[in-house]
RNA sequence: GCCCCCAUCGUCUAGUGGCCUAGGACGCCGGGUUCUCAUCCCGGUAACACGGGUUCGAACCCCGUUGGGGGUGCCA
């Protein structure tokens, strides 16, 4: 049997680092096999789903050089590879399981589900569904289906026993099927679950190894039960560690930059990010710490695989970076500075904003450099216009971060929609406001028109100025973290309610 | 709370019972080369979480404790 892995990534925000992490691994372990890995974008969460999530998933999988064998956009023999065209397949699998008597349809609203949850959370009890309607006569599902009622469906689950699984990294896990919980497979508006959806889809694409984060562990059971149900031979399960904060949390925006496309702008080669990332949780057999893609997959062995999650060290990602720059000649730099931001169709959307700033030809760096740079150097106390205090700055940066970071259109004009409601909600006026985020984005209050310089620094660098901006405070002393950041999230939530 | 996973320098890791007075890399510190800086070279700092076993012998095997992480969603 020839073997497939896959990635699956949910298109819901800015393309992860992880992901790219979980790639290299499912990519080197399929070539090293001779197989085949598969690109499957998994858009089952239609309010959080995005068109534009899913193109920049696209084009980071393939910056780092994750060439994928089958995907939504390249096809293939067992597509499609989109989740949200395939809800038919769902649909009848699902029929398959109640008509079997192995799920069911279940009416509790979300409030009686909030109220069941909070009170076993109060009796210290095990949180999970309660049953509720399991047992349903199926008359009566039947007229409350025929009425239009809103229902999902919900997977049956022993109540007793233990589940008995195998990782390969692991060897055996047993996980008490009480601690399962009674899943939704099917969602009231018809799609699928993660649950149900990634093993349908893993049989019918025929995916011989799921290597995915070790989140999935606990959930794994389900997943397991599901294949049971089916008949169905489950694959090989291969759990990876999780990718951490300096902090040995989860890797996470507020605390690491993750988006990939960050790493593209700030002037990372994906040589470089490649072979960082194949140390994370592995090294080569003979030790070697600097190999190309091809090094990794040709020696690669998925049982040499550590299990402490491993920091991610931007610092020593850095150090890789500068190899591989320094290893090239400079023929090649100049191409991979072309391919990076220093070409004519950059130029083009710069000079428009430069123009009419230059008196000669060599001001042009010095109007523009900022727009080439990773980490600006400005003094903190630059971001305190002179009648607001810290605290008050730090607040509608952090403001603008969560507004500028929904997923949606980049261009001027919503660029400038989000400063306009900041201004507003806060009854401050444009003029007052912008220089904090003059300084956060360039620098300095002169500059090239903010709004423009924003969308072409692009999202992710934007987002990150803002977290250099917000650290650069917390440096001295204007803390919003914690208690005061939760405080806030809520005065934020109510201001910009609705509107 | 409950369930699961994990545990070697600050960080990434090598190490699968004797080769370990634990090796490499990043970082940090000191020195050298260089018109400056960076590079480069040399040196240094620093770890087997703890407690019990098993064994002639444990970083490596077993148990417990502690610590960290994940899960506990009509998110993935």
């Amino acid at each position: 049997m020839t073997v497939r892995t896959r990635i699956a990534p949910s298109p819901t925000g800015a393309p992860h680092i992880g992901t790219a992490y979980i790639a290299l691994f499912n990519y080197a372990f399929a070539k090293k096999n001779k197989g085949q890995f598969i690109l499957r974008i998994e858009d089952t969460d239609q309010q959080r789903s995005t068109p534009e999530s899913e193109q920049a998933i696209f084009d980071a999988l393939r910056w780092v050089g994750m060439a994928w064998d089958e995907g939504p956009d390249s096809g293939g023999p067992m597509g499609p590879y989109r989740q949200s065209e395939r809800m038919e397949t769902y649909r009848q699998y699902g029929r398959e399981l109640v008509d079997k008597g192995a799920a069911y349809p279940c009416f509790c609203t979300a409030e009686r589900l909030n109220e069941l949850r909070q009170k076993q959370m109060e009796d210290k009890a095990t949180v999970g569904y309660d049953g509720h309607c399991a047992g349903l006569p199926s008359d009566e599902v039947a007229r409350r289906i025929a009425a239009g009622e809103p229902h999902v469906i919900r997977m049956k689950v022993p109540s007793s026993g233990e589940c008995i699984f195998k990782d390969r990294l692991r060897d055996e896990i047993r996980i008490p099927w009480a601690q399962v919980d009674h899943q939704v497979l099917l969602k009231s508006d018809g799609f699928p679950t993660y649950h149900l959806a990634n093993v349908v889809d893993d049989h019918l694409m025929q995916i011989t190894h799921v290597i995915r984060g070790e989140e999935w562990i606990s959930s794994t059971p389900k997943h397991v039960l599901l294949y049971q149900l089916f008949g169905w031979q489950p694959p090989e399960f291969i759990h990876l560690p999780l990718l951490r904060n300096p902090d040995k949390s989860k890797l996470s925006k507020r605390k690491n930059p993750t988006s990939i496309l960050y790493y593209q702008r700030a002037g990372f080669l994906p040589a470089a990010i490649r072979n960082y990332l194949g140390l994370m949780a592995y090294s080569l057999p003979d030790g070697r710490e600097f190999f190309s893609l091809e090094d990794l997959v040709e020696t690669f062995d998925i049982d040499r695989v550590s299990l402490g999650g491993p920091v991610f060290d931007v610092q020593k990602l850095q150090h890789f970076n500068a190899e591989y720059i320094r290893a090239m000649p400079p023929a090649d730099l100049l191409k991979e500075l072309k391919a990076w931001a220093l070409n004519d169709e950059v130029w083009l959307k710069v000079l428009p904003l430069a123009q009419p700033r230059l008196e000669q030809l060599s001001d042009v760096m010095d109007k523009t450099s900022f727009l080439f740079t990773d980490r600006l150097r400005y003094e903190a106390a630059a971001l305190i216009p002179g009648e607001m205090d810290g605290l008050e700055v730090a607040k509608l940066i952090k403001a603008a971060q969560w507004l500028l970071e929904v997923p949606g259109a980049w261009d001027t004009d919503t660029v400038r929609q989000v400063f306009e409601r900041i201004a507003e909600t806060k009854a401050l006026k444009l003029k007052k406001l912008l220089p904090i985020f003059f300084v956060a984005m360039a620098g300095s209050t002169v500059a090239l028109p903010l709004f423009d310089s924003m969308v072409l620094l692009g999202r992710d660098m934007v987002l990150r100025r803002l977290q250099y901006a917000l650290d650069m405070l917390d440096e001295t002393g204007v803390s919003l973290k914690g208690k005061t950041l939760k405080k806030f999230e809520k005065e934020f939530q109510s201001d910009y309610a609705g509107s």
